[in-house]
DNA sequence: GCAAGGTC
């Protein structure tokens, strides 16, 4: 009996070959390079063997999709037919020409064979892939017995041996091929080429024919590409929108003798404490709890706690981590970490880089990689156990000790080999002390963390853990503060997204696979969707003119479920599931999705006029009805020439766009990044001493603390004088870490907080604060420590500032409401600020998880805090109006089936086509019909019926 | 000249 295996790729056909064959085996070339024929034999018991098991197995493979899928030849060209009509063309599938040896190979091997076993890898596309084997095998082999292996967890080259039997068991108990896996992905292909040539085309030439600039160009629109595109103007949205809001703060210190320096040396150590309330955006409140502070003065020692702590060992590493960490910790683009490990892992030194999982089998043979790798010296510890796992790779992992890399390969070794051993580790472990004070009933504490056992920390140098000192403290101990002042700070812009960010967020909502997310972002950076703009070590993402007025122009239509939010793609994606799981048939599948694009497509075409508007009013500059659609851009600014170009579309500042012109979109964005920080003065966190009321600040020294009250009054009054400054704690009352007007530079220079030479910016945002100079920590955004004070030589004379008239020129209070995140309310914190998601990136059981929290920076930052997950919905709900409700998007709003809609089939209105009662045979069990939709009113009720498991 | 998904 002769049995033919066929794996997705040639090392997986080279591991299962040394693990079923005992090391026994022949090889033959075959006519693709890439491929071999491993021959042995083998047992293979009935009833899959013969009666008396002796089989001749050959294991070969194919190299992923064996074949190719286009539209027949009166479609193929983009002049032969109206994109429309790619709904309905005839898809042609055929193997191409790279792959014809590879297929010459199997029908040469199956033309001998009894029985085909399918290797391939064991999900969705793995199963289809294994259909196209089938089918190329029947053509030279009708009768050929076909069986699928299911198998996981299997690492190439090196195979531990007690990971064999799973291979044995798998051959000995191959099942049957899942054709509704096969048929899912089938579907998939199918929608994907006729949804992306039909609105590429329409965009493309649409375009090229009314804007001279895009004649060349091609605008492609992709299910997966467009959200990705949506995500970064999302972000960039949100940064340009960003208002920030003034707060006041109670920061306490105090100085205590060091126990460590010999008694009596009068060396002290400085001791800050935060404020219970973190900050207050009524000034008026803060100063009267201030005022009480100030009053009486005398800090109480309410509690003193130290509970045992723990840093938590990184989980096993997924494609997605290595993309998001390595890009963050390397530095590299997530698609170069990716090529990397690729490398590595056809070089035999990382195991199979593109894995969900993110736990290890149970049988994995830890001790064999550990001692190849020279880093550790006992301690093992079980990996912790993700949550994920697709069933057919372990997790990253290195698979043999490496020298002679070249140098990025090398940091993507040390990364996942570290990465590893950390995972073998025991946890960090420490104690953190909690201090809390009391002074006239307000209450402020500070804490410190005493690290006992690094563990894990000294093979993963990427994780930070330090030591904080804190001196003795006793319960019921009093003292008097050195410093109490009133401070004033800002809350701070977020960021733009990094691509370890964007990562994350398509990861998240089910944007790409693990293999192609990073392939779809550097797809929008190459249409020149998306550019890069490089700040300090950080590279942050910015979407062109172009990128932005494709987005709004399609917002601006105002679909139900808008092109550049993931709703779509996750709906189809739900929908295969459903094909898997056996609820619906293919081809219904098939007929309900097209239609349902077929309707979008051809409002998008009907009203493409829109999408070219604002393309050209994004790109020339000049855009009212961009004005008109983002009137809270008015305190934007630009940021690097292609932002400068969007800004200017949108009526811009005062300048009239000059960034705006024609191929602004191509403008680089490096060529006025100097004073790119320049508002932030907001963003820079508290201010260091420069509130106007730090006339308050106390005396230093015991006892002092409530000389100087009248400062606050005096700041609260608008008047700001010599004599605060006078009241502010002696320069050398402040650790060394600080920085202050008088500090203490090398030279006199001003230095920041992490005691980096400070620098000079001006306000550039039309602000009370505009032109105003102040001096800031000299990183990038995001690293930045958080120092900022006004520069006080400038054209700054005094006068009321920060007193009551800005506090009229604030925005009326926004009401504090609990974040109700199913009804799409903005979630806001504690401080009535519109929360920020961020994803938990310590490792921890909860790592990965998205949560929403105060948007300040840290030192200011409330308390509030809430899981994602908790309230459902998710990035959604930082989008403001949702993702894609008809309503919120644009002039069309009121409804998806507005007055105009008719179906395209029968021409009537009162019902979507996928429902065309003129057509016979409505759409899939779960779909909706028009008519539903419009009695209702079109919005909410259609929706929730497509609110698809979330 | 279009997509997204495999893999080399």
């Amino acid at each position: 009996m002769k049995v033919l295996c066929v794996a997705e790729k040639p090392s997986i056909a080279k591991s299962i070959t040394e693990i079923l064959s005992g090391g026994h085996w022949q090889t033959r070339n075959s006519q693709h390079p890439y491929i071999r024929n491993y021959d042995f034999s083998y047992n293979l018991p009935p009833p899959l063997g013969p009666p008396r098991g002796g089989a001749d197995f050959t294991v070969t493979a194919v190299l992923g999709h064996l074949t190719s899928s286009d539209f027949d030849d009166d479609h193929r060209k983009w002049g032969s037919c109206e994109p429309f009509a790619l709904f309905d063309a005839q898809i042609i599938t055929f193997v191409d020409s790279k792959l014809k040896k590879v297929e010459r190979n199997l029908m040469d091997e199956a033309r001998r064979a009894d029985l085909l076993m399918i290797w391939t890898d064991c999900d969705r596309e793995g199963e289809h892939i294994g259909s196209e084997v089938v089918m190329a095998c029947r053509k030279a082999n009708a009768r050929i017995a076909v069986k699928r292996a299911r198998f996981s967890a299997i690492i190439a080259a090196l195979a531990s041996l007690k990971l064999g039997s799973q291979i044995h068991q798998a051959c000995r108990q191959a099942n049957d091929l899942d054709m509704r896996l096969a048929d899912a992905v089938e579907t998939r292909i199918a929608l994907d080429l006729r949804i992306g040539a039909a609105f590429t085309r329409l965009t493309t030439l649409s375009l090229q024919n009314r804007v001279p600039e895009l004649a060349q160009q091609v605008v492609s629109y992709g299910p997966c590409q467009f959200p990705t595109l949506g995500f970064v103007v999302d972000q960039y949205n949100r940064v340009q929108s960003f208002v920030p809001e003034t707060f006041w703060y109670i920061y306490v210190v105090i100085e205590r003798e060091d126990e460590d320096k010999p008694e009596g040396s009068g060396e002290t150590r400085t001791v800050e404490f935060r404020w219970r309330r973190n900050h207050l955006f009524d000034m008026d409140a803060a100063i009267i709890l201030y005022e009480q502070c100030v009053g009486s003065p005398l800090a109480s020692v309410v509690k003193v706690e130290t509970k045992p702590t723990t840093k938590w060992k990184p989980l096993p590493l997924t494609t997605v981590e290595l993309q998001q960490s390595g890009s963050r910790l390397l530095h590299m683009t997530p698609k170069r970490v990716l090529d990397l490990a690729e490398k590595l892992y056809q070089k035999g030194f990382l195991s199979y880089p593109r894995t969900e999982t993110d736990q290890y089998d149970k049988d994995f043979d830890f001790n064999s990689l550990i001692h190849k790798q020279t880093l550790l010296d006992g301690g093992f510890q079980k990996p912790r156990n993700g949550r994920k796992n697709d069933k057919a790779h372990p997790p990253i992992h290195p698979t043999n000790s490496a020298n002679n890399l070249e140098a990025d390969e090398r940091r993507v070794y040390e990364f996942v080999t570290r990465r590893f051993l950390a995972s073998c580790s025991n946890n960090a472990e420490g104690k953190m002390t909690t201090v809390e004070i009391n002074i006239a009933d307000e209450f402020f504490s500070t804490s410190g963390l005493v690290i006992l056992r690094r563990n894990y920390l000294d093979v993963y140098p990427y994780d930070k853990w330090s030591d904080t000192d804190l001196p003795d403290f006793q319960e019921g101990e009093q003292f008097m503060p050195s410093v109490c002042e009133l401070k004033e700070g800002t809350t701070s812009r977020p960021n733009l997204l990094t691509e370890a960010d964007l990562v994350g967020l398509m990861d998240k909502n089910g944007i790409g696979t693990d293999a192609t997310i990073a392939e779809h972002i550097a797809k929008i950076i190459e249409r020149e969707y998306v550019t890069e703009k490089q700040e300090q070590r950080i590279k942050y993402l910015v979407p062109s003119t172009l990128g932005v007025g494709l987005v709004e122009g399609y917002n601006a239509i105002g679909f139900d479920r808008s092109l550049s939010k993931p709703h779509l793609r996750r709906e189809m994606e739900h929908r295969m599931q459903l094909i898997c799981d056996g609820v619906q048939r293919k081809h219904d599948v098939l007929q309900f999705t097209v239609d349902q694009y077929k309707e979008v497509f051809l409002k998008a075409r009907r009203e493409f006029g829109t999408v070219i508007d604002c393309v050209i009013n994004y790109l020339h500059g000049d855009g009212e009805a961009q004005e008109a659609l983002r009137a809270a851009a008015s305190t934007r600014r630009g940021r690097g020439g292609a932002a400068r170009g969007a800004r200017g579309g949108r009526g811009g500042r005062g300048g009239g766009g000059g960034g705006g012109a024609p191929g602004a979109r191509r403008g680089r964005n490096d060529d006025d990044d100097d004073d790119d920080d320049d508002d932030d003065g907001g963003g820079g966190g508290p201010s260091r001493g420069g509130g106007r009321v730090r006339g308050g600040t106390t005396t230093r020294g015991r006892g002092g603390a409530a000389t100087s009250r009248g400062g606050a009054t005096r700041g609260r009054g608008g008047a700001r004088g010599g004599g605060g400054d006078e009241a502010r704690p002696a320069p050398r009352s402040r650790s060394r870490k600080r920085a202050s007007t008088d500090d203490d530079g090398p030279g006199g220079a001003k230095m920041c907080n992490c005691s980096d030479q400070a620098v000079q910016r001006t306000v550039n945002k039309a602000s009370a604060h505009q032109g105003r100079k102040f001096w800031t920590c000299p990183k990038p955004q995001g690293e930045q420590c958080g120092f900022f004070e006004w520069a006080e030589d400038g054209d700054d004379t005094g006068g009321p500032v920060a007193g009551p008239s800005r506090q009229a020129s604030r925005p009326p209070p926004v009401k504090k409401s609990r974040p109700t995140p199913n009804n799409g309310t903005v979630v806001r914190c504690e401080c009535s600020l519109e929360a920020v998601s961020a994803t938990v990136s310590k490792e921890g059981p909860n790592n990965g998880r998205v949560f929403w929290r105060c948007p300040n920076n840290p030192k200011a930052r409330c308390g509030f805090f809430q899981w994602d997950d908790d309230g459902g919905g998710g990035a959604e709900r930082s989008s403001r109006g949702g993702y894609g409700g008809a309503g919120s998007s644009g002039p069309s709003a009121g409804g998806g089936a507005g007055a105009n809609d008719e179906c395209y089939k029968c021409h009537q209105t009162g019902h979507w086509a996928s429902a065309c009662p003129n057509e016979g045979g409505g759409g899939p069990a779960t779909s909706r019909s028009k008519t539903s939709r419009t009695t209702t009113g079109g919005g909410a009720g259609a929706k929730d019926e497509w609110a698809l498991g979330e």
